[in-house]
DNA sequence: CTTTATTCCCATGGGAATAAAG
DNA sequence: CTTTATTCCCATGGGAATAAAG
C-alpha cells in the first residue's frame, strides 16, 4: 500500500545551477486525504538506471521513506526524484562522455562518488551533503543531489535554451499523474554564469584610481591645503580642478595632497584625476564655502557625536561617463570661468547646481551635499560597504539561495502546522501534472557496484 | 640501433607539485660519444602499463623520438619516463583509486583524459600541455605531465617523507645503468602546501585596521584638525594619542577625521586606534613640530617638484606588537605626561626617539623621519606596493617557476652549443644511476584504448 | 568582422577527517 | 589536549574552442 499520495516542493531547488556543484531542495509529503506525513526515517536507497524502453536514460534516484499514517501506524514507502525536461515533461538522458562509471548519470549523489563514502570512512563532505535525505522539523525533507548533465550539449552561444525541473513522485506507479514538479533549472557548467558583462564604454576596472574623499570639505573661498583620498593612485597621478591642473603630490597609492586654488565665492568644482595618460572624471567635486558657514559646520565639540557625513561623492550615470572629454573640457572652461578663474558673476553658475541652502545644510551633516537628483544609494549609507571580499567572512557552503523563505506566505508556512501546511500545498505556485513517459524502473535497490 | 645514449635534465621538474597540475620539466640526449642529439621529431606514443613481473604498477610514458646522428641520418628511437622513489630507485606503483580508468596511473598525459583530444577536436588545453614534447632549440626536449599519485598514501601529519624522482631511459632496455634522474619531487593533494601557517600571537588580518598616513604631518604644536587614511576603519573606531583618547570622526572606512591635541614642543606620539573592542598598536606615530620648521618644509613652489615624501609610519617588529596593553599603556602614560599634556621637561624625551636634527631633515624630506634603525623596506619605497591582488595581472599558467634557467650555469648554458651543452652534461647535478627494478614494458604504442 | 554565452578543461582555495608530534 | 600537514572533497575562477547573433 502507498501513503504518500502527493508532494510538494517548499523549497525549489536554485533556477541557476553548475553542473559540478551540489544543490538541495526541500518537499513535503502529503496522503489522500491531503493531509502532510509525518517522515520517520528517509534514505537512498538506489539509482534509476534503465527507465525508457531499452534505452538507458540512467536518470534518477529512489528513496525509501518511513512515514507515520494519521492513525499512527509507520509504513513504508518511496519517492524517485527524476529530471525532466521543463517544457516538454520528458526524462532527460544522460549525454555525457565521463569514463568514470559513478558519474554517468543525471543525478548523483555525494556518497556515490566519494571514496571515503565508498570505504565506509566518516567524510567531512558527507555531512554537509548527505545521500540520505535530512528530515527537517518531521514533516520536510531536504534532498541533496548533483545534476550531472548540462541544459545545453555543445559549447556555444545558445540559440534555445533547454531547462530542467524536478519531479517526484508520490507513488512507485511512475506513470501516474499525481507528479510533483519543480521551479526550472538552468544546469550548466559555466564558470562566467550570470556574470555582467564589462562593456568596453565602461573602462570602471579594479586598478583604476577612484577617489571616496576630498578633505576638508567644503573649504575656505581662500583655498589652502586638502588631501584627496581613494585607491591606485600612480606616481604620475596629477589633479585637474575643472580644467586648471593644480599643484598636487602623491604620498601614498591612497592620498595625493593638493593645493586648493583659491575663489571667490561659494561653488562646486569638478575634480579630475589624470595619471598613466589616462583620464578619470567620475563626477568627484570639490566645493568651497565661505568660512563662517564652515565654522558652524565643523564645530569641535558636537563632532564625535554627530553623526556621520556624507563622503562628498557623486556618482554620474553611465551616460554621463560617457561624455567625451573635449566636451567635458568646453564645460569646464566655462564653468571654471565663471566660478574662480576670472571675475565671478553676481550670482552663483547653474551648472553644475551649487549647494542649496548651504549653512542650513552644513549644519545638519556638517559637510556640503549635492541635490537630491544626484544622490546614489551608495552615498546614503557609507558603511554598506560590502565584506564578501574577505576570506575571513567567507561562508564555505553558500547555501543561502535556497536556504531561505523566499515569500513571505512561504515565511509563514514555516509556522509548521498540518493546517498550514495543507493551505500552503494548495497555494502552491508549482505545477502538479502528468509526466510523458513509457519508463521502467529497475528494482534496484543496491548503489553503485564497485 | 639505438642512438640515444644517455639524457640530462636541462630543466628539473617543480620540487613541490600538487597531483591535479601539470608539469613538465626539459631534458637534452645524447649519443654515445656525448654528441647532443638533434630531435626532428617526438610523440607520445604510450603508457607502460604492467612493469613489475606480474603486478601492474601502471606507471610510465613512451616517447618516439627521431633523432639526426653525427653523420646526418636520422634514426628513431624511444625514450620512457617512470617515476622513481626518490631514495630507493624504486619504481613507484599506481595506489590510487580513481573510478575512472584512465586516470588510473602514475603518469598522465593531457591528451589521454580529455574528451575534446579524444574526439580529435582542437583543444586550448592541449596548447599548453601537449602529450607530444616540444622541441626546443632542436635539442631541448621540454615534457609536459601529470603525476596522480601523491608520496604520501594516507591523510595526517608525515611522519617519514617520501619523495619521487623522474627517470628517463636512453635505450629501450630498462635494465641498463644509465637512466638520468631528476631532482626529487614531492608530489601532493594539499592546497596549503607551502602556505606560512598564521601564529595567533601575530593577529595581522585582512580585516584589521591599518593606517597609511596621518595627514598634514608634521603638525603644529597648537594641534588642530587631521585626517587618518587607512582601511577597514569600523563604524566605532576611536583613536588613542598616547593614552588620552580625542575626538574622532570616522568619515568612510578609509578615513578618520581626528582633532590633534596641543603640545608644548616638538615630540612625536603614539597613535592607537580601537575599534569593535580591539585595541590596534601597530607603530602608527604622529609627530609635532614648530611653526617655522613646517613653513620650510611644505613650501608650495617645490610642492610638484620635490620628491615624494615618506609616509611616517613606522613598523614595529614582532618582538614590540606582542606587548601587553598594561605595558603599552604605562609607557605611554609615561611618554605623554612628559610630551605634552603636562609641563614639559626642558629636553625631549628619550623614548621614543624624538626626531633627530628636525629642521634639517625636514627641508630635505618634507615630513619627520624616524631614526634610521626604524627604518623598514616598506618605508623605503612607498610605491612598491604589489599588483598581485588584481584578478586584471594574473597570469592564468604559471609555468615560471620551471620556465627559466635555474643557476647561472644553467642560463650559459642556453647558448646551445654542443660543446656548451657537453660541458653542461658533465657538469650536471643530477645523478645518473642503476634503477632496481625486474620490470617488463608492453609494447603498446597505442593511445588509452577508448 | 565582434560580441556573447556556452562547452570542458585547468588551477586555486578552503574544510572535515586524519595522524603524528608536542 | 593543541598544532601541524597531509588525505580527498567541494567550490570558484579563468581560458581556448565553439557557435550563434549582430
Amino acid at each position: 500500500m502507498t501513503v504518500v499520495s502527493s508532494v510538494v516542493f517548499e523549497q525549489n531547488p536554485p533556477a541557476n545551477l553548475r553542473k559540478s556543484n551540489f544543490f538541495s531542495f526541500v518537499c513535503r509529503l502529503f496522503d489522500s486525504s491531503n493531509q502532510v506525513l509525518r517522515i520517520s526515517s528517509a534514505l537512498c536507497v538506489g539509482f534509476i538506471e534503465n527507465n525508457k524502453g531499452t534505452k538507458v536514460l540512467r536518470n534518477g534516484v529512489r528513496y525509501k521513506l518511513n512515514v507515520v499514517t494519521q492513525d499512527g501506524k509507520e509504513v513504508e514507502d518511496f519517492i524517485h526524484v527524476i529530471v525532466v525536461d521543463s517544457d516538454s515533461n520528458e526524462i532527460v538522458p544522460f549525454q555525457g562522455q565521463d569514463r568514470n562509471p559513478s558519474m554517468t548519470r543525471v543525478l548523483l549523489t555525494h556518497e556515490s562518488i566519494c571514496s571515503r563514502c565508498a570505504a565506509k570512512k566518516s567524510c567531512g563532505n558527507k555531512n554537509d551533503t548527505p545521500a540520505d535525505p535530512v528530515i527537517q522539523d518531521q514533516t520536510g525533507l531536504k534532498v541533496f543531489l548533483k545534476c550531472n548533465q548540462n541544459c545545453l550539449i555543445n559549447a556555444g552561444n545558445p540559440r534555445e535554451l533547454r531547462k530542467f525541473k524536478l519531479a517526484i513522485s508520490g507513488t512507485q506507479d511512475l506513470s501516474c499523474h499525481n507528479w510533483a514538479f519543480s521551479s526550472p533549472m538552468f544546469v550548466h557548467n559555466n564558470s562566467k554564469h550570470g556574470r555582467v558583462t564589462k562593456s568596453k564604454s565602461s573602462p570602471d576596472s579594479l586598478t583604476d584610481p577612484s577617489i571616496s574623499l576630498i578633505w576638508p570639505q567644503p573649504g575656505p573661498l581662500c583655498g589652502g591645503r586638502a588631501l584627496i583620498v581613494g585607491k591606485n593612485f600612480a606616481e604620475d597621478a596629477h589633479v585637474l580642478f575643472g580644467t586648471t591642473s593644480i599643484h598636487s603630490k602623491v604620498i601614498t597609492p591612497d592620498a595625493i595632497q593638493i593645493e586648493v586654488p583659491p575663489v571667490s565665492q561659494n561653488s562646486v568644482v569638478m575634480v579630475t584625476l589624470i595619471q598613466r595618460n589616462q583620464l578619470f572624471q567620475r563626477g568627484w567635486h570639490y566645493s568651497y564655502c565661505s568660512p563662517e558657514v564652515e565654522q558652524i559646520s565643523v564645530s569641535p565639540l558636537n563632532l564625535s557625536t554627530s553623526r556621520l557625513p556624507k563622503p562628498f561623492v557623486r556618482h554620474y550615470n553611465e551616460a554621463e561617463q560617457i561624455a567625451t572629454f573635449s566636451s567635458m573640457l568646453g564645460i569646464n572652461r566655462e564653468r571654471q570661468s565663471r566660478s574662480y578663474s576670472s571675475p565671478a558673476p553676481p550670482h552663483s553658475p547653474t551648472y553644475p547646481p551649487p549647494p542649496r541652502k548651504p549653512i542650513a545644510i552644513s549644519a545638519t551633516t556638517e559637510g556640503d551635499e549635492l541635490p537630491p537628483a544626484a544622490k546614489t544609494p551608495l552615498e546614503e549609507s557609507p558603511f554598506s560597504y560590502s565584506k564578501e571580499g574577505s576570506a575571513f567572512n567567507r561562508v564555505r557552503r553558500d547555501l543561502v539561495p535556497f536556504a531561505g523563505p523566499t515569500t513571505a506566505e512561504e515565511a509563514a508556512a514555516r509556522l509548521e502546522t498540518a493546517t498550514i501546511l495543507q493551505s500552503l500545498k494548495t497555494r502552491s505556485h508549482v505545477a502538479q501534472g502528468y509526466i510523458k513517459m513509457d519508463a521502467e524502473i529497475s528494482n534496484n535497490e543496491s548503489q553503485e557496484p564497485t
